[in-house]
DNA sequence: TTGAAAAATGAACACCTGTTCATTTAATGG
DNA sequence: CCATTAAATGAACAGGTGTTCATTTTTCAA
């Protein structure tokens, strides 16, 4: 025998999924090139192909490796028991790795339209698997009246998308240490669940048509969405249909 | 004199728009071709420099549209004096506006990185403006007593994210209505900025090391993001740096 | 109907894309 | 040290990219 398998080559994997996350993350899969991956990289384009299938298939190890990453460090995180103290540890846990590792994350949540239904099914299962912990929390602390919320599971997406929403503003040289983030992110994520309020209080009259007539032909691009009209639901008054 | 600009014009550069949204809200900028644009419209790819300078000038075109059309909406709409029912208008306005073009909110929302310097500070002044409608309302809420949250300006952006994140998941065929999700969406609004509850209980405790050790050689690719050691704040207990 | 201007065409351009492959370089177990 | 195999190279490929421009077609005011 000889050279054996990943003496350097999982070196260059490596640095190859990292620096093909940054580029995307920033760029778009589409306008990042394997020419650029592989000059990031310190490389020529051929190389890439002998850790990685093609353009696809590198799309699809880097969000599997990120996905991987983030189950991974979940599983390491003690969480308590009470439904508020695990959706508390929960909050701080998406936060914090959200801040710690923006660019996975973002791509990971952009880039689904860039895979092909292959990837897509992988990648979207794992992913469902992720939003399942929230939702399983937000729906034992619903049941056990810690929580009061309309739906459990629309609810758990409301707080994922508030949480994973940080990383769109949040600066590291900004006013607040990210420690003060996750405190106020967490509170509020509490808040958004929590029993004890009426929150639907203060009536509101919303006239005027919502989407401002654009152009007439618009009706050509629709792709069926939204056909069904919209009716008057129980906290709604007197709100016109669009 | 003989024919005059706009008489087919408009209705054409208006169907490029339309198209090009949909299209670029499904593939991303980068995988579109002015060639694919000018297919969906019926047309060849040279007629659409009659009408836009070029790519990137139809990017900026599509999002100027949509920002003007949403400022447009939003200024029909009768906004109550209190804080909590401003809100709850607001959050109602947007969550019924996104349902209803999916496509130009996504747009805008993700693909400011294909804008190049000139035209990503127009667009960019347009966003801030139209975040500064939670936030002045947050902002006065907060004052009054209304609400009690611990950063307005961040519980406004935070509000945002959430009411945004519904076009990641909404489906029209799906089990709720647009309306019933408005009523969801408003009452979780009100939630996150409620006055009159503790929500920081349960002191969390999180341990272990919150990036999961990944390639050694990764600090290569930080851009400076989280250099700063994340310390303990108020509400926190024992919680190690990341 | 006529003439002028708007709009659309079709072909061409220089360049960039993902990917392949024979060849060369480098590392390592025996 | 040497044989073997992993890894990297450099050149080439077929096709797609945004954009241009002279020409043709369409529209409408006079």
């Amino acid at each position: 025998m000889a050279r054996t398998t990943g003496s350097i080559g999982r070196e260059t994997a490596d640095a190859i999924a990292e620096k093909a996350t940054g580029l995307i993350a920033a760029h778009g899969f589409a306008a990042v090139s394997m020419r650029m991956i592989a000059e990031a990289v310190g490389v020529k384009p051929g190389a890439l192909y002998n850790h990685y299938d093609g353009k696809q298939a590198l799309l699809v190890a880097v969000m599997t490796r990120h996905l991987t990453r983030l189950f991974q460090a979940w599983s390491e995180i003690e969480v308590p028991e009470p439904p508020a103290a695990a959706l508390a540890t929960f909050a701080r846990f998406h936060v914090r790795y959200h801040l710690t590792r923006p660019d996975d994350v973002f791509l990971a949540y952009m880039e689904l339209r860039s895979l092909e239904p292959a990837g897509l099914a992988a990648i979207s299962a794992l992913r469902s698997q992720y939003e399942a912990i929230p939702k399983a929390i937000i729906r034992r602390g619903s049941a056990a009246g810690a929580f009061a919320v309309d739906d459990p599971d629309i609810a758990a997406l409301a707080v994922l998308a508030m949480l994973t929403g940080v990383t769109t503003w949040f600066r590291p040289e900004g006013r607040l240490s990210p420690a003060e983030i996750e405190d106020i992110y967490v509170a509020m994520t509490l808040q958004t669940v929590a029993a004890g309020q009426v929150a639907s209080a203060a009536p509101v009259t919303f006239p005027g048509r919502m989407p401002p007539a654009g152009a007439d032909d618009f009706a050509a691009t629709g792709d069926g969405r939204n056909t069904k009209p919209m009716r008057n639901a129980t906290t709604q008054q007197g709100l016109p249909d669009v």
